[in-house]
DNA sequence: TGTACATCAGTGAACGCGCGTTCACTGATGTAC
DNA sequence: TGTACATCAGTGAACGCGCGTTCACTGATGTAC
């Protein structure tokens, strides 16, 4: 990825790193993100559990590159599909007034996509907060990038013409404190509402569906996640 | 509460198995669920382990009373509002065509109420599922019961004269797969429809906010949390 | 191509720790007559 | 009111376990001349 020439030692160290790393997450899947053992990591290599500390500091950088790997997968899914849509809105769009309706259920459908496809790492990210751990910078850095990339979405999507509806002044509340999009400095509040209604419902749904809140309902979580997002790009966040 | 006649002997146990699940709460909100220790508990108690044994079958039957309690307590919560909201509609309704969006409200208020007087009660009941821990049957009925209650409120809510939006077949789908709301047999599929979204946005708004995401944005989670509650009360589910 | 040296992966023993849980036992509290 | 017995709360020792982490060491791989 980053740098090159690599030497042979070089390679086999990122190996290692990265089979460790799977066995990680194999049991996390197991046993949960608290449970998580170097020594039994080790075992399941084949390896004496002192060996990992050729690789890993501690038990804290291990869980904690777990976690920026996690954020990563997901802004590159965001990026893909962000970059897609870019590209096919810019030259000769066929589609009609709508090129930002599709953004967004792409960007939801990647969310859920990456959500089911390891609910574990759904939950190291968005689950119930590790006590007393600090996400380092470069992490939150992705977390932003992410969230760049559904305002561009949602910059497309036109202001609703809402009538009177009292709104409790919640688009002043967000005019009045928008650093957390300041990478899109003209956004009406209406899109930052979209983009903040995008992810707490979404991730309202997803995160019932993977803890197994809708299991013994007999309800298809991808139906109400569906629903969801069509009420996001149809009705709009309001 | 239930069961009269205690003997002291009765009264102790119980006061002690309250202090038991007090100190437990008090390690949960330190250091998490997972990290919960009946040794730990037992030492800030001023006892010696194996006394726990006396008062609870093992670490698993007291996790399992906390999660009932938080259960509960929530059940509660609900009930006494609900309860409130059925008196105040029953008389002579003063307050014009539409005594349910109070209700959902007055619903919401006590949730986020609850979420927010102990954020690790919380999490123990909708955060990161524990891997292997199947909850007793009396703890989904608990569940069912707050749904009740829910449903109660929806039931009062006019179906929203949509217009012709299409819903994705969301309503036909409630519609064939009702059998959690089987208390209510006879609400329409708008009707069930609103009960899910006010459970799944707001648990999204709450959970978000219970994890930290929104801290460092400088936004202020009750209001987003009321906004989400209007959308629901005034513009419908969809 | 060959030798001398430095780098680094991995081992095994050890430290200290805390956990859940069982068990035999003591001592206090309650019960029956 | 007093005595004999049963119940039960709590203790201390012990078992077996696994954890994270440090340390001195071996042996293989790479580097410099």
């Amino acid at each position: 990825m980053t740098g090159a020439a690599k030497t042979p030692r070089e390679r086999y160290r990122q190996q290692v790193r990265e089979e460790v790393k799977e066995k990680a997450w194999q049991q996390i899947a197991g046993s949960g993100a608290s449970a998580l053992s170097l020594n039994a990591i080790a075992r399941q290599m084949g390896m004496s559990g002192p060996a990992l500390y050729r690789y890993f500091a501690n038990r804290d950088e291990l869980i904690t590159e777990l976690v920026r790997d996690a954020y990563r997968s997901l802004a590159d899914a965001f990026a893909a599909v962000g970059g897609a849509a870019a590209e096919a809105t810019a030259p000769g769009t066929t589609d009609g007034a709508e090129p930002a309706g599709p953004g967004l259920a792409a960007l939801a459908g990647a969310l859920r996509d990456w959500a089911v496809a390891d609910p574990h790492r759904y939950f190291l990210v968005y689950g119930t907060p590790v006590p007393g751990y600090r996400a380092p910078e470069d992490i939150t850095a992705i977390a932003a990038e992410m969230m760049s990339v559904l305002l561009d979405a949602c910059a497309a999507v036109p202001p609703v013409s809402g009538g009177a509806s009292p709104d409790g002044g919640i688009e002043e509340h967000l005019s009045a404190h928008r650093g957390w999009a300041a990478t899109h400095p003209d956004l009406p509040p209406s899109a930052l509402r979209l983009a903040l209604a995008f992810w707490s419902r979404l991730h309202g749904v997803l995160s019932l569906e993977l803890a197994g809140h809708f299991t013994g309902m007999g309800l298809d979580p991808a139906r109400l996640f569906d629903a969801e997002v069509r009420a996001l790009t149809e009705g709009r966040a309001g």
